[in-house]
DNA sequence: ATGATGCACACT
DNA sequence: GTGTGCATCATG
């Protein structure tokens, strides 16, 4: 007597193939299992057990599972729970999601950083911000049959600056969470912050944390992965995929600098740890704990209405106050540094401290533009502006790689004054070093990255105050707190909002915001300085005012105008293809399909080329599908991409983001 | 995703 | 007449 089992793969198709195996033996939900699939053997994931074929699938046609892998399941019937909820959610396959939830782990090393000496360890005392926060965490005790009306989890929101003590009150709220027997996930954004984060939870909570980061050998994850399953590990550390952690009996999922992008995943299924998070709570009756010192505006919205509790840590603890804040014109400087910013990396110098200056996004800054005509090198193949690498001596593209050697002339008009307008980390490097050729100087950013151990020395050596200056990129601005840093320079704070993006703005004032909590950690004489062409621009001047309340007052206006999230909710189809022509064909295809099948309350933007028409040789193509709520919206996408499948050019590729984060 | 299949045009 | 290239299709 045979035994029948629905199993998925990690392909985008969305159904379940049946098998069947002859007595039951090792086969059950939540297994893997090598079975024939096409003319292959294939790893499926076991699903379900049923009692009858499918329609229309003949008793001949069904074959055998080879072999089961796993001796234990691997995953639970809640896990595959999610998995399902994940696939109508993001437009993925259910095998897809699964995948995602025990990543396989690619060798990637990330740096360790240096000790964060912040809030190693415990604090006897905790401030009445903190307490009153703590309080009101574990005040009610929520569990299944006691969610609020609306579906949503308890959610609260520890809202307060760099240094106010909010990792303390997450790990009294863990160690609150476990005393009740329950678990607790606790989420970080990746790279920086994951070890650090370990390292304190492991000191705290020794053999009862685990830490699932994406560094580990698929073994070792899969053993972690079990270790956490059987209970034995009821306090999970990682980064987004860690919000799949196995925990039994989930109490509390705690996310830390809840604004940061890498929560949101940038491959299929483009999940964002965020709403995993919201499901498994209110699934699972867990309380959802953020916290940042700049909420995403989803978060903002949400604390205004009154659906997440925002609790407040006005001040900082380690005695540093916030540090001054200046905006500065670059309007008539030459080159990048202004007199006030030298001024006061001379005078932070002096003092013996250190200067941290801080450059957005390599790559949009550093570009070739004619001062007659305008006229912007750009990559052939990618239209973006290329980065004039100096050591190189040639202009790269930060997407492709594709470089030439720069013009001598202005190619349109002959304009031989053309030089490099911009500000690439080379070209500060250049100019600090001439303006201050007694100080110690060293670049972190993706170039110096790339070598084994490279930014980690430098950040050891920033840290023994081996040097008096950092330069450098997004990677500098997380999870980092040297005490001595008295400077922070933002030195050209406008690249972010040229960006065509939606969040750009958001973005921009985030990251200086965030930047500004670096300096002054530890006294009160922190300075920062924003170096802008744009002294009028809202965006700058609010977050020069650290003020975040005006800042999203007035942005959440724009956005509700606008018709943008969170006011609506967003999925956005890309097409790529190497021939403009097959982009084309195929963009404007799913446009004239999804058109008639739109609800009445939902829109369509384009098509459109991607604000980064070509990466790769590829040309992109979008639309975007706007709705007030996800729910209809939802259902036409289903139908738009099943319809969209017949009849494909196989050589136009479709992405669906759901909820996309960067429109880029 | 991926590999098989079937049809188009090319060339010893 | 067979050989390479790509569109189409199904996978239980």
């Amino acid at each position: 007597m045979s035994v029948l089992f629905d199993l998925v793969f990690d392909i985008p198709a969305d159904h379940s193939f049946t098998y069947r195996v002859d007595d039951k033996g090792e086969a059950m939900p939540g297994k893997r299992a090598m079975v024939p699939f096409g003319r292959r053997d294939c790893l499926g994931y076991i699903i379900a057990e049923r009692e009858n074929l499918p329609d229309g699938v003949k008793e001949e046609a069904v074959k055998k599972i080879r072999r089961v892998v796993d001796a234990e399941p691997i995953f639970d019937d809640n896990d595959i729970e999610i998995a399902r909820w994940m696939a109508g959610f993001y437009l993925c396959g259910t095998g897809q999601a699964l995948a995602a939830m025990i990543p396989s782990g690619r060798k990637m090393t990330y740096p360790t950083l240096p000790d964060n000496d912040e809030e190693g360890e415990p604090s006897l005392s905790i401030s009445d911000e903190q307490a009153a926060a703590l309080s009101a965490i574990t005040a009610a005790a929520p569990c299944k049959d006691d969610l609020p009306h609306s579906g949503l989890p308890p959610m609260f929101y520890l809202y307060g600056i760099t240094g106010s003590g909010k990792t303390e009150v997450f790990l009294r709220a863990a160690q609150y969470t476990l005393n009740a027997g329950k678990s607790v996930i606790y989420l970080v954004p990746e790279i920086s912050l994951t070890h650090q984060t370990a390292e304190v939870i492991g000191r705290r909570f020794g053999s009862q944390a685990a830490t699932l980061h994406s560094g580990m050998s698929p073994s070792s994850r899969l053993a972690e992965w079990m270790r956490i399953r059987r209970g034995e590990a009821p306090i999970v550390v990682g980064p987004r995929s860690a919000v799949f952690a196995p925990v039994p009996n989930l109490g509390l999922i705690i996310i830390d600098e809840e604004h940061d992008s890498s929560y949101k995943s940038g491959n299929t299924p483009r999940y964002h740890a965020r709403q995993i998070a919201l499901r498994r709570c209110s699934q699972e009756g867990a309380r959802l704990v953020m916290g940042s010192a700049t909420p995403s505006a989803e978060a903002w919205k949400l604390m205004t209405e009154g659906g997440i509790k925002r609790l407040d840590l006005s001040r900082r603890i380690s005695g540093g106050g916030m540090p001054q804040i200046k905006p500065v014109s670059l309007a008539k400087t030459e080159g990048c540094l202004t007199k006030e910013l030298k001024d006061e990396i001379r005078i932070t110098a002096e003092m013996g401290r250190q200067s941290i200056l801080f450059m957005n996004r390599r790559g949009f800054a550093h570009f070739y533009q004619c001062p007659s005509c305008g006229w912007e090198q750009t990559c052939r193949r990618c239209s973006v502006s290329l980065t004039w690498h100096k050591s190189r001596g040639r202009c790269v593209c930060h997407y492709c790689g594709y470089s030439e050697p720069p013009p001598s002339a202005c190619p349109k008009c002959g304009c031989v004054e053309a030089g490099y307008r911009g500000f690439g980390t080379e070209m500060i490097e250049e100019e600090v070093r001439r303006s201050f050729p007694d100080l110690r100087l060293r670049r972190a950013d993706a170039d110096t990255a790339g070598k084994k151990g490279g930014l980690e020395e430098t950040l050891q050596l920033f840290k023994t105050g081996m040097i008096d200056i950092l330069l450098g990129t997004q990677m500098v601005a997380k999870g980092l707190n040297f005490p001595g840093v008295r400077l922070v320079g933002v030195v050209f704070a406008d690249t972010g909002l040229h960006l065509p993006d939606f969040r750009a703005a958001e973005r921009t004032f985030s990251l200086i915001v965030q930047v500004a909590g670096r300096a002054g950690r530890y006294f009160p004489d922190g300075k920062v300085i924003v170096q802008t062409l744009r002294m009028e621009d809202p965006t700058i001047t609010r977050s020069c005012a650290l003020d975040v309340a005006g800042f999203f007052n007035a942005e959440l206006n724009q956005r509700k105008a606008l018709n943008f999230p969170p006011f609506s909710r967003l999925i956005r189809l890309t097409i790529r293809a190497k021939d403009e022509k097959r982009a084309d064909a195929a963009i404007r295809r799913l446009a004239s399909l999804a058109k008639p099948l739109l609800p009445a309350d939902s829109d369509m933007l384009g098509p459109a080329e991607c604000p980064i028409g070509i990466i790769n040789d590829n040309f992109r193509k979008q639309i975007i599908l706007r709705s007030p709520s996800m729910g209809s919206v939802h259902t036409a996408a289903r139908e738009i991409l099943a319809l969209y499948e017949k009849g494909k050019d196989s050589k136009a590729y479709l992405e669906v983001d759901v909820d996309p984060v960067s429109m880029l």
